[in-house]
DNA sequence: GCAATTTATGCAACACTATATCATTGCAAT
DNA sequence: ATTGCAATGATATAGTGTTGCATAAATTGC
C-alpha cells in the first residue's frame, strides 16, 4: 500500500458541508450542489488537489462539469473562506479552521507541504500579530488571507531523509 | 504617462550582471550569453515579469528564443540564487539582494505586491529566525530559499485608496 | 401566481504557463 | 578523430485558467 494521508471521516465532512451551508445563508450566498460537491471533494481529500483533478472527479457526480464549473466554484468557496488556493502548487484545499463568520480577515500562517500538498492552518495569534507588524512597519499592508510558507510536513521529511 | 516603478541604472545593471558572472564561475558554472540576457532584462524590469513577457523581449535579442530557452535559463538563474519566482503571479524577479556567496540558504522574506509585481527583499534575521523556529517548532522543515508574502507595495496602497 | 430580474450553469473556444522530446552545435579531454 | 558533456534549437504537447454567450433556475416585486 501506497503511503496516505489521514482523511477525515465522511461524518465529519457532513457536519462540515452543513456548518458552511448555515454560513453561506448567514452571507446571503447559496451553496448550490455544485458547490457543495466541490467542496465535499476537498474535504474528502483533505489535502491539496489541483483544479483538473476535481474537474474529473466531479464527471463523476455530475456529468456535464467543465473546468469553468470548477473554477467558479473554487471561487465561490474562496470568497467564501471555505477553501485557499496554494499558489506554490496550483492546489486548492479546503479551509480546516472553520473561521469564525467576523467579517476581518485573519492573515493565519499555512504551512503546505510541497511534496504532498498537506496543509497546516497552525492559529497562533502571537506569531501572526508580529509578522503583520512586520510587514507594517516595512511600509506594506497584507494583502489576502493568509500567508502560505513552503515546508516539508513531518511524513514527508521521513521520506526524504529515507531516500536521501 | 502612465504610472512607473523605478529602474535601477544601466551601470547599476552592468555591475550586477558582472558580479553575477563571477559567482557562477565561483559556482564552476557558466553565466552564457543567453542567461545573462534574461539575467538583465530582469534586472532592468526591477520587478517581477512573466515568463512570455521575458520570452517576446528575448526575441527582439535573440531571434531563436522560444519558450524553453527562458525557462531553462530561468532554471538556472533561480539555481544559482540570482532569480525569485514568485508563486503567487507566476512570474519572476531578479534578487535585489546579492546573497553571500554561502551554501547555507537564508529563507529571506520576500515582499511581492499583487498588483505591480514589486517585491521588497527585507533582511531580517530576528523575524526570519523567528518565522523559522516557529516553522520547526510545528514539525515542519522550511523549504525554499524564501517566504513570499503577499502585500501591497506603498505606491499601490496609495492607488487603492484613490481608486476606492 | 406571474413577469421581471438576478444568479447560476452549460458549453465552446481560447489564452496563458510550462514541460517533454529529440536533434544539433560547440568545445574540451582523452 | 572521437567521445563526452553542456548548452541551445525546434516542435509538439501537457497543464492551468479565462472569456463570452446562451440557457436555465432561483429570487424579487407586483
Amino acid at each position: 500500500m501506497t503511503h496516505t494521508h489521514p482523511q477525515p471521516a465522511s461524518t465529519d465532512i457532513e457536519a462540515r458541508l452543513a456548518h458552511a451551508e448555515n454560513r453561506c445563508r448567514e452571507h446571503g450566498s447559496r451553496l448550490t450542489p455544485i458547490r457543495r460537491q466541490v467542496l465535499g471533494l476537498l474535504l474528502k481529500h483533505g489535502h491539496g488537489v489541483k483544479a483538473y483533478q476535481l474537474v474529473d472527479e466531479m464527471k463523476s457526480l455530475h456529468a456535464s462539469t467543465t473546468p469553468p464549473t470548477v473554477y467558479r466554484a473554487l471561487e465561490f468557496l474562496q470568497a467564501e473562506g471555505l477553501v485557499h488556493r496554494l499558489d506554490m502548487s496550483n492546489a486548492f484545499v479546503a479551509c480546516s479552521a472553520q473561521d469564525d463568520a467576523h467579517g476581518h480577515v485573519h492573515h493565519g500562517l499555512l504551512l503546505a507541504c510541497p511534496r504532498c500538498n498537506a496543509v497546516a492552518e497552525v492559529p497562533d495569534e502571537q506569531m501572526s500579530h508580529a509578522l503583520a507588524a512586520w510587514v507594517h512597519q516595512a511600509g506594506y499592508r497584507l494583502e489576502g488571507e493568509s500567508i502560505e510558507i513552503k515546508a516539508l510536513c513531518p511524513a514527508c521529511q521521513k521520506i526524504a531523509s529515507a531516500t536521501a
